[in-house]
DNA sequence: TTGGCTCTACCTATTTTTAGTGATTTTATT
DNA sequence: AATAAAATCACTAAAAATAGGTAGAGCCAA
């Protein structure tokens, strides 16, 4: 890259968060924020305009585009730009998404400098860097969840709760119906106790349940 | 858990590794290694006869039963029995199976002292322990994968967008309409183009979409 | 300025879900 | 063996979602 100082942009729709960010990496000698931007299509434009940046910081939440969208871009036009994510979003999906999608590192905003620093240290290095809640978050997504009796001890009996994960996999009455082996009509029923049991009226309100209370699983892409 | 000292029963099919592993762990005080076992069988049989066991140390390849075997029944059976797998296998199918299974542990055989017994304490204490390079391999393995077909490059539009996360929320046409100040004609349009363009065939596909890629958020009470 | 895309709106028709009511069989528990 | 809970099946009717088509207004870029 480019010679001695790493050339960093920062992105974040938040000017408290950037000016943040930037006190603690010019502390760093090495370290040059040569760039700011507010939102998404501000950072394309900018990488595509500077061309010795070696690395690009992201927030996932900006306007315009998100930092999602952007990263997918830079991956595609720019490979050679590193990306590393600030956010403080500490979900799953977001998490594997952006790592499919080929982002050098993910760190929480709540991360002290010195993670934020050996992060922009390890990319540099060709080295992936994972902030120590991102690979618990993770590795917890793995982890079946207990199934607390949610708020209202709510209870589901077996039977629903493979109804429930058959509604969230879209499948509709007379498909769950031809899986389980009972009629439409038993389904039919099963659809109505669990809204009642659940006061929701429709089955997004069953799946946003289910996710919630860990019935159902693997929304993830992996 | 049993007044001071930690009941370790430790399963492998090498005589040596369990030498090793026995001399490694008497070194702490509080550690008492009550147990040993060479193949799957007996670490059931052993458990199932003592009761005031509180660790399980696995080996994967054993003869009889493997160790994926042996510590689903154990969760099954036994769930307050802490498991730490130790495994000279760092495979991503192996590690994400076992934290599946509910496994409490995950280190390599090369791991030192030091990371045996910070597992072991982080068990006792119900904090999952899975070693670095454990971790590392989880992340990598989502990075070999490109989905950069697939669900994230389909074109979503900003009311698109709007239109899937009050869908996800649970709203109908007609509500999602009068949310948004259009007829509610309008919103069944969205509706349709949503579902073309993510080719799915109901609410629960669009709200896995949103989901997945983000457009829908805080879905997680807890 | 033409073409393409988005957002908007309306129409018809069919399928699916939701809602209410009632009833029988299975399973679990005491 | 009796009781309770869960799972099953059925019928009717209304509400909502899905599927197909058409079409105008506004905007942007080639």
């Amino acid at each position: 890259m480019s010679q001695d100082s790493i050339k960093i942009l920062i992105a974040d729709d938040h000017e408290m968060i950037i000016e943040g960010m930037k006190l603690m990496l010019n502390q760093v000698p090495d370290f040059e924020v040569v760039a700011e931007a507010y939102d998404g299509e501000k950072v394309i434009e900018i990488v595509k305009s500077i061309h010795e940046l070696d690395l690009v910081i992201l927030d996932i939440n900006m306007p315009k585009k998100d930092g999602i969208e952007v990263a997918k871009q830079l991956k595609e036009e720019f490979p050679e730009v590193k990306i590393l994510i600030v956010s403080m979003y500490n979900r799953p999906e977001f998490i594997k998404n952006l790592i499919a999608i080929g982002v050098d590192g993910y760190v929480l905003k709540n991360s002290g400098k010195k993670e934020l620093h050996q992060a922009i240290r390890s990319l540099m290095q060709n080295e992936p860097f994972y902030g120590k809640e991102i690979t618990k978050t993770v590795i917890k997504s793995y982890q079946k969840k207990k199934v607390f009796d949610s708020p209202l001890d709510i209870e589901v009996t077996e039977r629903e709760k493979d109804v429930i994960r058959l509604i969230a996999d879209g499948l509709n009455s007379a498909e769950i119906a031809e899986k389980l082996f009972v009629s439409s009509h038993t389904i039919d029923t099963h659809r109505k106790n669990i809204l009642s049991k659940l006061q929701v009226k429709n089955s997004a309100g069953v799946i946003r349940f289910g996710i919630q209370t860990g019935i159902v699983k693997g929304f993830d892409l992996f």
